[in-house]
DNA sequence: AATGAATGAGGGTTCATTCAT
DNA sequence: AATGAATGAACCCTCATTCAT
């Protein structure tokens, strides 16, 4: 019923946007009535984190799990399939990574978007800790240098199957990559 | 009269963020009536997209004025400075920033926000074809080139901005040019 | 417009007990709609507490100036008619004064009842000072015996209009004033 | 069972209010659901009702027992020490006492308390008959008599528990045991 | 008898919009 | 043009009550 609750707000919020999406729609959307949404989360706000929260959850397990199986390969390749692992789970719910990036920012403040993004930045982190070798300088916090990478990578991953521009998904992840490997490359 | 609505507007989406930017918090800002509101604007969206509007024309006159009198400096100066130039456009109203990277998506279905974007890609592809020599490759077109520079740089900005993360304006500026730079060098 | 909502409100409390009094009905009642009740009360509780002020001022009124008239006539008159003057101005309204005894305590804790009970109290307090030779002792504070009278005075009125027992309007005032001299006669 | 729902209901009275008293409240105070609630109350009201009842008949039982033992003393003695007697039968619950004076007089229409009240003034104008004697006139019915004793003493004992006024317990009986025994005073 | 999830009408309140003045 | 009182649909949420289990 939770699962039930979660998948209609998932496609109210996906149908109407976020202020589109009032409790009585999801309830509606549910099959249930209003007050039952209140039996399972202690207000809308609940359920939205909640929402999100799966969304989120899905993303970095797949991540983590992928990295951790790849972690003694080539930096190239752990970059390059770590990059396709994302865009793949991104592009399973595209209209709630939409919704979810529209409309994060609002829920407690973005605490919710943010906690995520740093989950991923802590991931990103051990992995440059880990090859502290492949780094151009030591003048750049390590933290500061995957703070730059994850948000560039989230968003472009995201506005790729947002705004679909004139490029193939290999020709994306290979720029993708490019861009990320490069960051890292030393100054001739 | 227009302005002063928009300037109202502007300052009551500072004070009180998006929600609570309500029609008659407008109006009283502005010092007329709520009903006045509508013998200059159809309704709330449309004086929310206004101040977007506004707020995205500066910064692109800014940085198309500023390019244009650096074009025929070497690339890593053009991009060094054209950087700083949006980054400090950027930094004069924060908030209204933070209030534009939030809201923005949900105007017009984000047309408002893909209009600038489109503006901004153009002024880059522009740039890049009169400088195609330092692509490092044909296969991939100037216009997705351009694509990828500009969703990088506009969202790292606006990021730095918001989160403050552990780099000095300086530092942050070096990382976005090099990331820039590196992305259109040419494999070793 | 103020007033007519008063009424309305007034209507409903006396029609439908506090529990049934909503602002929808109140709204109604007033043949406005639910939102123009708050252009006039913040909130549904203000709207009560007016019409009980309201109510509670009318009373105050009547019999403070009835007794500012009558300050130099022996006790026993000044107290007859005094009471008498309360008795009647509860009168003209008895099915509010119903509501108002049966539903004021929960308003602002009870705080609105108080007030009136204090105002009360404090004349009767002003008059027992003047008229000091009349107390039977010392040994109490003319507070105190306000206190006792005041709550009597008030509590009995009420319910003699509310439960109409077997006395007539005479007979109940000449009780009435019989209970209230008698308590400040001394002892033989 | 309904022992227990009922000293559930009163706890939570107590505690929270009589807004505060929900039925999944009183099932939970009473380690139940809420469904089984309705095996042995037709509804919500009927639980405050038998509450209410409860504490009523505590005090009627307490007082209508020492009434009996005293009834052959000195209308003086009995009636100081039937006050005593009823004061601290009050004194027990002050708190349910508070809700139920605030909440009483919702229930059935008042129903419930004017039940009291007519077994209080039966007690009442039982003992006055008995005592014929004291009374100062035959003008009055002996049960208007009962009645505007029974009320006072009802209510400023109430009053008197939950303002706390600047009186001592003994001080207070004193004033409403005079109260009580000047009102039957023959005129000089 | 007992459960407790489900109900759904109704609660107070907000606010973009309208329209008589 | 300008007003601002009035609107009313919609908001989130509560809770006494029911009924399938």
């Amino acid at each position: 019923m939770l699962e039930r609750i979660l998948d209609a707000g998932q496609q109210v919020l996906v149908d109407h946007g976020y202020d589109g999406t009032s409790t009585n729609r999801i309830a509606a959307a549910a099959g249930i009535s209003p007050g039952s949404l209140y039996q399972y989360f202690p207000n809308k706000d609940a359920i939205m984190s909640a929402i999100l929260d799966r969304f989120s959850d899905t993303l970095t397990s797949r991540v983590t799990e992928h990295l951790s199986g790849q972690f003694d390969q080539p930096p190239p390749v752990v970059i390059r399939t770590t990059l396709a692992e994302l865009l793949d789970a991104l592009d399973v719910h595209p209209e709630l990574q939409r919704a979810a990036v529209e409309h994060a920012p609002r829920l407690d403040d973005g605490r919710r978007l943010r906690e995520f993004e740093q989950r991923v930045g802590d991931l990103a982190t051990a992995y440059l800790t880990a090859r502290r070798d492949i780094l151009p300088t030591d003048d750049v916090p390590i933290s500061a240098t995957a703070w730059m990478i994850v948000r560039t990578v989230e968003h472009l991953t995201v506005r790729y199957l947002l705004d679909r521009p004139a490029l193939t998904r290999d020709q994306f992840l290979d720029e993708l990559t490019r861009l990320t490997l490069n960051y890292l490359r030393p100054p001739t």
